[in-house]
DNA sequence: ACAATCAGGTTAACCGTTTAACTTCCCCGA
DNA sequence: TCGGGGAAGTTAAACGGTTAACCTGATTGT
């Protein structure tokens, strides 16, 4: 592979010559310019990106992933990862998906020193996560994707809430409850908090057995269905922390011999696409993913060029559909 | 931040001493390592990636995609993404995501020959991709997520269909449609090839208008299934090559005051996980999504490694649900 | 007429590792 | 006693760019 020496000899400049054209750096005249470029084409040169980034930085993010890739089949993650890569090609970076091993801690911060990206997209934050304090003692830049450190961006979860109980309430439900998410997850508390909040506002308070503890996928809604289904009184609206674990409820509740939407309302949380293609479909509480991913990135982008840390919480919206109805 | 040569004076040693006992090489007695470890420690170091991988290789592999990033939001794709990430981590192999400008070609070229990565993953193989070639003339190593060049994986679609196909011919149809994906992607014509020779082994043919072109997404589901309804005569199933397609053409049918399963049954493609929590729940073909994405990266290194290039075909599944039942 | 300035370069140090080749020193066998 | 050979390091040349500092000759200002 030609080297910016052959290239140089090619064009019969110095390498510093050749390096301040390709960098649209210095005073370079047309016409030696000109010869530059048509040695490059000539021989094919391709800068290593190596010895670029031994001097400056290397031009990638990285993504730390701690609870394990099979998140990213997840499509709300996936999604959050979409707007993360497309923002980061709008700004020419590249995305690094970080190795994972035992310690997840120590290899995310490993890669960041080793000056393999430039900075760290925290895109599973768990309750109390060593990863925002680690890097942050390392000097790596990190944006998280819940409120931790001094940078973060999220969903305004506790909105979210308002509006998912606004609409049940305005509907005439009195008797909601919650399937929460894992609990693993940082932003777990904030589905929890904001559903209290929510119905405190609304002059309401939360029943006992009121709020169960789901997960994440499907059968975890199932399971947290069932055990509201089991308990003295059936709520006449539930509400899910995601999508995924509303199909799971929606289930249940068919498999019960009762009609969603009538007999008990469904709310979900992120809006999934099927969402919308379930029976009856899924009243659903929209969350910006693609948008988060995108601002993440712009923030750390920012912060890599010497701003300061920002935190930023972005509005979720209600998609009113057919799983929730007048109380009856 | 300590260099290779900070350790070495702090252990009283040279720079190579250094080298050779972080990667383990060379004869090092107990003591002068202990001695070396020590410094490493006590200055907290860690090598410089850059400074690396301008001798050897970068350790990582590239994922391109050239449908836009929109596209890792697709479950289906995520999961291959998962599967992907899931391998590379177990060989410490970081991944890296690309960054798209409008050439998608050039930009794939350009990360690969700087170096910044070993090899690449196409993700998403459109219909006579300029990448395989592009990246086999650059002298690339690159593994495509369908039959085309000589290193690809691919679910074995051709056979998908023949399961989907027996199945409806079992519980008794003779007219079956197939509502096809988007033709951009490589394996469209696989699905419909597929799709003509299960149906000519059962001693069927391929009814007038009984290929639509789909799409990706559910709407594309729904328009194709509108166009099957408005044919002269309905088939009685339909086999869809995605289960997005699926839920849109589910959604479709039941608008019609039809009954999925029983007036018409529906086949889908994929088994995402919601899938199964359809109403009714949706008699799909699984494709091993995980597996293809573990699949890849281990050709890819065994390829890098010097193992010549290779092909591997991976066997889909029927999942039978309440979708499909007897042609009535 | 002479210094200051500027355009258009060049030189060489530097980024931080790896590794082939070489040096020492010591031990052992003939 | 001498040479061979291995153990334990060291030296220094890569790897391929970037960039501060310097150089040269021509032009401008006074």
């Amino acid at each position: 592979m030609a080297t910016i020496r052959d290239v140089a000899a090619h064009a019969g400049v110095s390498t510093a010559t050749v390096s301040y054209v390709l960098n649209g750096q210095g005073a370079i005249p047309a016409e030696t310019r000109a010869r530059v470029i048509a040695a490059v084409v000539a021989l094919d040169y391709q800068p290593r990106h190596a010895a670029r980034a031994l001097r400056g930085r290397s031009r990638t993010l990285g993504i730390s992933m701690a609870s394990g890739y099979d998140r990213l089949a997840d499509p709300a993650m996936a999604e959050v990862l979409a707007g993360m890569a497309h923002e980061a090609s709008q700004q020419g970076l590249a995305l690094l998906l970080i190795p994972r091993n035992d310690d997840v801690v120590r290899t995310c911060v490993m890669v960041a020193r080793s000056g393999q990206v430039d900075g760290v997209l925290i895109c599973d934050p768990g309750a109390d996560d060593a990863r925002v304090d680690a890097l942050h003692h390392a000097g790596v830049m990190a944006v998280s994707l819940a409120p931790q450190g001094d940078a973060w961006v999220m969903s305004d979860i506790a909105h979210g809430m308002q509006l998912a109980v606004q609409h049940l309430v305005g509907l005439g439900h009195r008797h909601i409850a919650l399937i929460a998410p894992d609990v693993a997850l940082a932003t777990s508390e904030w589905y929890v908090d904001g559903f209290v909040v929510a119905l405190e506002r609304a002059g309401l308070s939360v029943l006992d057995g009121g709020v169960v503890s789901g997960g994440s996928r499907e059968v975890d809604g199932e399971a947290a269905m069932l055990e509201l289904m089991n308990a003295p009184e059936l709520p006449t609206a539930v509400i899910a922390a995601s999508d995924e674990l509303a199909y799971g409820a929606m289930r249940v509740v068919r498999d019960a011999g009762l009609v969603v939407g009538r007999d008990v309302s469904l709310i979900g949380f992120d809006d999934l696409p099927p969402a919308a293609y379930m029976q009856p479909p899924l009243t659903t509480i929209r969350q910006p993913r693609f948008a988060m991913g995108e601002t993440a990135v712009r923030m750390l982008v920012a912060q890599l060029a010497g701003a300061p840390a920002q935190t930023q919480l972005l509005a979720p919206t209600l998609m009113v559909r057919a799983s929730t109805g007048i109380v009856g």
